[in-house]
RNA sequence: UGGGGCGUGGCCAAGCGGUAAGGCGCCGGAUUUUGGUUCCGGUAUUCGAAGGUUCGAACCCUUCCGCCCCAGCCA
């Protein structure tokens, strides 16, 4: 109702732009349509997520429909557990197709009467050729290639090769069928594309049904005329292969046809994007499967903790455009701890527990303290969190020789104990090897809740756990697995492997966490307070709690330190 | 050497002839019982380069430079 005349409405990106325009003219009825098509052979990943984000979000935002639809045209490479971890992944993140599921394998009989009205308007042709000498006769690059001998077979011939390949006479390799376009072309898609192959490999869908099976261009652009997309997005590499889209769709004579547009496919700093290069890390044993926290699979982010609201913001940040682009993944990070800062329950957890003694506290004395479950959130009330004689702190806030900057505890330093009272360090106990295993400190009984009657200031407040109540928990700390910003860019002679991140995942076996987490399931989040946040890993047993750190907290001193020991 | 694309701050990204949005990051500062959050301020005299058109250009024209993709019976 106040909105200034400055307002400007929020920019839309190239597609968006497009899809806005055909609805105001009136093209297609003014009606959206887009489709996310998966190939069934391997597990999505937060690229994916992109795609899948931009096709539901643009039908959602113009009252459309978004099909979901498996490409699975190459029986040799797909399976059904992709399907089923593909249809899981898509409705975690938080969308739904209702019943517009599909697959090209549907398709495959309507796909194949196009192929014969090809054959009969004399667009296409069986080849006899081997699949070395179409390559030879392809040409390069910068050589036009020519003609197949087999090209200008009758339309009869063609018609009675083409039902002896699906009536399985022939054995694999032996013919294809092609396009018959231009082998002059510049482009060499359009140098008689391959429309139909031999395959006599049983499909996870139609069984030992086909033994042909149509190549990708070809059916992707009549299933989605079939299904009458009218804005059939993909990413750019398939920009060559849009006027062979359209050849299909205008010589197949379908009913419908939609339009392609090409968008920049998602590059993500410190990570790897491809379908084959996870399969190897997953093969060769660099992680422990498709779902490791560590991969960018969604279902490694969803185990690491990553929401699906924060994916879609992540998303929709990143915007849209066709240039290459490498993503920070801090972008992502930034997402994740923006959602989690909201809604996550905060929680007290030492990961590298020092042991502590409050020398004037009561033996066997137990305190149970207040403490606010979300500062972000007061509807998430307070628990009671217990406080006695013994208790652990982090190792890494105590430091016997304190440099200017650092104000946790040390030495005859007085620091507050979040929600409990302030401690002064009496002194240090060290082992035979120098190392120190305990602190002796004195609380001051004044100050329970952690406020000083007299309104003396302190400096620093730290996370604790009392020891005889701590639950012993094992916690995963998990970095970037590469750490090479762009993991491909190394020396000659290695790959991506060499740039693997060593320090991926630091394991603690025995991490000290207040009781209050006691029992909790597997997916439940928190934030651990002062480090960051976490969630119960499936691993989780009724034992032993696990916990898989999602991302960590901002931490300006850690900058700091860094700095200082530069 | 053929064809198709793309070049705006450290990273994304708006802008579409009227004098550089926004986000991330980074740097300050305020508030803070998380060195978190939040808040406020700073961070491109310049849009790959050079010419040209124009009163006026990141946006139009020319040339040049750079980067990406394509020669699967993969998708």
């Amino acid at each position: 109702m106040s909105e200034e005349p400055s307002d400007k409405a929020p920019s839309l990106d190239f597609i968006r732009t497009i899809v806005a325009e055909d609805v105001a003219n009136g093209k297609n009825d003014g009606r959206v349509a887009t489709r996310f098509p998966p190939e069934p052979n391997g597990y999505l990943h937060i690229g994916h997520a992109k795609s899948i984000c931009l096709n539901f979000g643009i039908a959602a935002e113009y009252g459309g429909t978004c099909n979901l639809r498996f490409d699975d045209t190459n029986p040799a490479k797909e399976d059904v557990e992709y399907v089923d971890a593909i249809k899981e992944d898509v409705r975690w993140l938080g969308f739904d197709w209702d019943d517009r599921l599909y697959y090209a394998s549907d398709y495959f009989e309507k796909i194949y009467a196009c192929a014969v009205k090809l054959i009969r308007d004399g667009n296409a042709y069986v080849d006899s050729l081997s699949a070395e000498e179409i390559r030879e006769y392809r040409g390069t690059l910068t050589e036009p290639g020519k003609n197949s001998p087999h090209r200008e077979r009758s339309v009869e011939e063609n018609l009675d090769m083409f039902k002896r390949m699906r009536a399985g006479e022939f054995a694999d390799g032996t013919c294809v069928l092609r396009a018959k376009i231009d082998m002059a072309s510049g482009n060499v898609n359009l140098r008689d594309p391959t429309l139909y192959r031999i395959r006599k490999v049983a499909h996870h869908r139609t069984g030992d049904q086909w033994s042909i099976y149509p190549m990708y261009d070809f059916t992707h652009a009549v299933s989605d005329a079939f299904e009458n997309i009218t804005h059939s997005l993909c990413t750019l590499e398939f920009e060559d292969h849009r006027p062979l889209y359209n050849w299909s769709v205008n010589e197949t004579g379908v009913a419908f046809k939609p339009r392609q547009i090409e968008f920049a496919r998602l590059n993500l700093s410190y990570t790897i994007l491809s379908k084959r290069k996870l399969l190897r890390l997953v093969h060769e044993g660099h992680v422990s499967g498709w779902n490791d926290p560590r991969m960018p699979t969604l279902s490694g982010l969803r185990r690491r903790g990553y929401t699906p609201k924060s994916l879609r913001t992540f998303c929709a940040r990143i915007g849209l455009a066709k240039r290459d682009s490498l993503v920070d993944v801090a972008q992502l990070e930034h997402a994740v701890r923006e959602d989690l800062n909201a809604r996550a329950p905060r929680v007290m957890g030492v990961l590298h527990p020092l042991r502590v003694v409050l020398e004037n506290y009561p033996e066997g004395e137990v305190d149970e303290l207040d403490a606010v479950n979300n500062p972000e959130d007061e509807s998430a009330g307070t628990r009671k969190v217990p406080f006695s004689r013994v208790l652990y702190i982090e190792r890494a806030d105590f430091m016997e020789d304190p440099p200017k900057k650092f104000f946790r505890l040390a030495p005859g330093r007085e620091v507050r104990l979040r929600y409990a009272y302030l401690i002064t360090c009496t002194d240090v106990v060290k082992d035979d090897a120098g190392e120190i295993v305990e602190l002796r400190c004195t609380y001051d009984p004044e100050t329970r809740g952690g406020t000083p009657p007299d309104g003396r200031r302190v400096r620093g407040t730290l996370h604790w756990v009392s020891a005889e109540h701590a639950l012993d928990v094992e916690v995963r700390l998990y970095d970037r697995l590469f750490s090479r910003e762009k993991p491909d860019d190394v020396e000659e002679g290695q790959d991506y492997i060499a740039s693997l991140n060593p320090n991926s995942l630091e394991l603690l076996e025995s991490a000290k966490l207040e009781p209050s987490v006691a029992g909790a399931a597997p997916g439940t989040r928190y934030q651990f307070e002062r480090q960051g946040y976490f969630i119960v890993d499936p691993d989780a047993s009724a034992d032993k709690l696990v916990f898989n750190r999602t991302v960590s907290l901002k931490d300006a001193w850690a900058r700091i330190a860094a700095r200082g020991s530069q």
